[in-house]
DNA sequence: TAGCTAGTTTAGGTAAGCCTTAAAACAGCG
DNA sequence: CGCTGTTTTAAGGCTTACCTAAACTAGCTA
């Protein structure tokens, strides 16, 4: 079977699949149309080819998910972008909430040579700055044990692990207000009826909105002293 | 007008024509069909819509020339090229015959704010690992004044400046027989029927042909001792 | 000066990936 | 069981970038 290099748009519904999928194991069609900018019916056709060539398995009015090849090929994209994320952010110095659009477009243009080098200049990083774990040259991704906060109850305490997924609108917004992976987090109060979540994030209060919270993800550590 | 990220079909045509055109000013539509590896009627068809967008002026049954916007975004992706291809080779360790092909496919994938941090991080180099000039970002190329050792005659010495244009095979093979920049140069003899022409490169003798010869760039120092 | 040849252009066609609109099939609910 | 809203299929189109085959032109050569 040959590699064929895939191109842009394949690399594109694999890697949006692969996010969307982290959860529940199932990525809807519509989920996935709305998150690539097309029409559901675009996305169905072309979740039928991908079918064809063994990439996606499609359960009609489920969703899909990755085969074991496409989950290796997204890998490998996610791979090539987290590690061009490190890059632009640790050594060229472009800002954080930038380097994942910077990224998008690089992760399409990279040889697996190009990567590795990256990957072995970098010193082979475990995450990318917004803390998601860089899968290894084989395409295995060590699942990191951390709860989105949106999970998290009054009380709770921690640090922030990642920002997943990742996009320019929401990384902007939380490097407006410093909140980043390592930062203490608390959890202060939970607004009735779906309201905003209160925390104190490195000593500062936030408000975060349910969308928001379920985008950052933490590890509780109730037992540590404050 | 809009500037609207031109795609990598464009992109690769204007390179092209930047690189067919360096020497006559005219580059022929089968030449570059030729180097892009499609046919003749797809590339006129191709110059035709450049045209309509004023990045081309094609004077029919002659060639092809770059209009000033044109000439600007071709500096922009050579730009992007060369300085991807300084990073690959001195700080990734990669081949210097391989990363040409590696920042082939980067260049069209790197927003100018990327390639300026670039530049910065590699401290503003001038030339490229096969010693071609980097246009500053503005698209302003110092246009060196070497000659292509097949102009050179019996006698002549000087330096290696350069490869150009550069391909992958080409690149291999000057690699691989300790051939490139900086290296000196004497030419011994010109073989006559259009023979190969005999130089000495860092003190080994080498016999090249009229083609490698033409993509070779030196300059000549005559004056200089041995 | 007609004719040859290399280079160019026109005409007609293909494939990928997207689109819209409309109709049919289904899941999950009361 | 039937309703409602989502998902899928069907049909027809668009754009980009490529193709082949055939017609045409420029400029050289006989």
């Amino acid at each position: 079977m040959k590699h064929d290099s895939f191109n842009e748009s394949v690399e594109m519904y694999l890697k949006t699949v692969s996010e969307l999928a982290a959860g529940d194991g199932l990525a809807p069609i519509s989920a996935l149309a709305q998150h690539l900018g097309i029409s559901a019916v675009s996305a169905t056709e072309m979740v039928h080819r991908l079918g064809e060539q063994g990439l996606v398995d499609h359960v009609p009015y489920k969703g899909v998910t990755l085969t074991l090849t496409g989950a290796q090929h997204a890998y490998r994209v996610i791979r090539r972008h987290r590690l061009w994320e490190c890059f632009l952010s640790e050594h060229l110095g472009l800002g954080w909430q930038h380097v994942h659009d910077y990224a998008c477009q690089l992760e399409h243009a990279t040889a697996d040579e190009v990567a590795d080098a990256v990957a072995a200049f970098l010193g082979q990083p475990a995450v990318c700055p917004h803390g998601n774990p860089i899968p290894d040259r084989n395409g295995r991704l060590a699942e990191p044990d951390d709860e989105p906060l949106s999970e998290w109850r009054p009380g709770d305490r921690g640090s922030l692990s990642r920002v997943f997924p990742e996009s320019f609108l929401l990384l902007d917004y939380l490097a407006m207000h410093n909140i980043r992976p390592g930062r203490t987090v608390i959890v202060t109060e939970l607004a009735p009826f779906n309201g905003p979540m209160m925390v104190q994030i490195g000593g500062l209060p936030h408000a975060l909105g349910h969308e928001i919270a379920a985008h950052i993800y933490g590890i509780r550590q109730n037992d540590q002293p404050i």
